[in-house]
RNA sequence: UCCCCGGUAGCUCAGCUGGUUAGAGCGGGUGACUGUUAAUCACUAGGUCGGCGGUUCGAAUCCGUCCCGGGGAGCCA
């Protein structure tokens, strides 16, 4: 009953104080009423019929909401006038209907506190202007404030929550799987050391290699690469389950699709095979591809108008369509038989190369493709070796523009195929003795895949550069901010 | 890591077959004008042409080298 009383009286003070923007332009706020709204400066223009408009953006939507300050407000010479892009402000005013053309709405000022003046406006890197996206890289604190980022940030948001959402409503558990991790899982690719060793001083072994006996965790640690190892354990016990948090590789890959730390989803299904878990991703990206364009209209519309003009057309189409499911074999032979040239000649046993994941989903199928049943040499020692051995049971969905989006497999389950294929693989048994146990104690067939979160935002967005879909980005020679 | 391309004003770029004082648009400042919409118009300030070395009477321009960035490839998500 307090509770309940104090909630309500939080709640009036609220709406009748401050208001975000995107509250005062969906309409939330009667017109009339008196409100507070608190932003940043995109715009100022003034009028000598005696008040300046200024367009505010406070990130709550795409939209700014325009501000109309009379000449009269006290401040209107000393500091209204200084407003600059970048400025940051308070405004109490009045919810009105709008005099001009191109907002329904917008605040009838009575007054205007100024928080935060622009310190030399002449440098101010954010202009109202087109900037080039390398540009804003190197100012990544103050590109949220851009068109651009804003609304990737909002995408980036309504899809992690779509994610979350999807796997709630379908059964599946969040597990936290460590970040700091002991094995150099699936040997993956390089690693991040974690050591808390003083690097200029090594302890040493008799033989001289240097001691991780005396290292923070008494051995030698890592970033993780995946945290699908672990997650493989409670999906052995929950059934449904699935990672989502970031991702370490120390590669020294220079691409517009790659960063030594980004976000990965790993769902990790059981008692499913390779044919439930193509239906899985291609629910799964649906569902989350359905979610973002209903809530974010506005950011959507804002990279189909500047950035890619199929942004939405082809996330509707492929949110109503069926992914198109091949073999790897069959997708040799429907290269072969393109005509097409390619560099490198596909041939059964090499693994496809980008020219050839492009023509597959831009040229042929136009559409997201699930390739499956890939060649045994070329994949990873826990993916289930198919019958004859020849190919494991894995799966990469490729989608126009970005190539590889999801890459997963079944796992293989059966004891003595997995001990055999890690001696094959050289890996050490001591290390992955825990992840073997699994195989001992109640083995169940499972299945999972690894989703680039960032690779689907560039998807989504259309932007070319996953530089530009996370907030600060890390790649080979790049950490700053 | 390999292959291409680039680095000129706060930003986006032009200038580059060597030749006086390096230009434009936007942004900033000043003024005019207007319920304005990335407003418009006029004036104005602003540059070690990425660093170093070389060729030359003379280098933003040619050569070498280093640094930084972008695109493509490989690896992968």
């Amino acid at each position: 009953m307090a509770l309940g009383c104090q909630f309500s009286i939080t709640r009036i003070l609220i709406s009748m104080q401050t208001a975000s923007v995107r509250q005062v332009l969906g309409g939330d706020i009667a017109a009339g009423s008196t409100v507070i709204v608190q932003g940043w400066v995109r715009t100022r223009r003034d009028s000598k019929a005696g008040f300046s408009f200024i367009h505010l953006n406070d990130g709550s939507c795409f939209g700014n909401l325009q501000l109309v300050a009379p000449r009269d407000l006290a401040n209107y010479e000393d500091e209204i006038l200084k407003l600059t892009s970048g400025a940051s402000l308070r405004c109490q005013g009045t919810v009105v209907e709008s005099k001009g053309r191109g907002q329904s709405l917008e605040i009838q000022a009575s007054s205007i506190e100024i928080l935060g003046l622009v310190d030399d406006p002449d440098t101010y890197p954010i202009q109202p202007k087109q900037h080039s996206f390398e540009f804003l890289r190197t100012v990544a604190h103050l590109r949220p404030r851009t068109n651009t980022f804003g609304a990737v940030t909002r995408v980036r948001h309504a899809a992690a929550r779509a994610i979350h959402e999807f796997f709630d409503q379908n059964g599946y558990y969040w597990v936290n799987t460590p970040i700091i991790t002991a094995s150099d899982a699936e040997g993956a690719g390089q690693m991040f050391r974690v050591s808390t060793l003083d690097m200029m001083n090594l302890p040493r072994t008799d033989s001289g290699q240097v001691d991780f006996g005396e290292d923070f965790f008494g051995r030698e640690t890592f970033l993780t690469v995946s945290g699908q190892l672990n997650v493989e354990a409670f999906c052995l016990a929950m059934s449904k389950v699935y990672t989502f948090g970031p991702t370490f590789r120390a590669e020294n890959s220079n691409t517009t699709r790659h960063l030594a730390e980004f976000w990965m989803v790993e769902p990790e299904l059981a008692f499913a095979d390779l044919k439930d878990l193509a239906t899985l991703a291609e629910d799964f990206l649906k569902f989350v591809f359905a979610r973002v364009l209903e809530r974010c209209g506005d950011d959507m519309a804002f990279f189909a108008e500047r950035i890619e003009p199929e942004a939405i057309s082809r996330l509707e189409g492929l949110v109503d369509s069926e992914f198109v499911r091949m073999d790897y074999a069959e997708a040799v032979k429907i290269l072969q038989a393109s005509g097409q040239k390619f560099e490198y000649k596909p041939e059964w046993g090499v693994d496809l190369q980008t020219e050839h994941e492009r023509y597959l989903t831009e040229k042929h199928c136009k559409a997201p493709v699930v390739v499956m049943n890939y060649p045994t040499e070329i994949k990873a020692f826990y993916m289930r070796l198919n019958d004859g051995g020849d190919t494991v049971a894995a799966l990469d969905v490729l989608a126009p523009g970005i190539g590889e989006i999801i890459g997963g497999s079944q796992r293989e389950e059966r004891l003595d195929v997995l001990t055999r294929r890690m001696a094959e693989h050289g890996l050490d048994a001591e290390t992955y003795k825990w992840f073997v146990d699994l195989r001992r104690y109640g083995s169940v067939p499972h299945a999972g895949f690894g989703l680039g979160f960032e690779r689907l935002l560039n998807y989504i967005t259309g932007l070319g550069n996953i530089r530009d879909v996370i907030p600060y980005p890390r790649t080979p020679g790049n950490a700053p901010f």
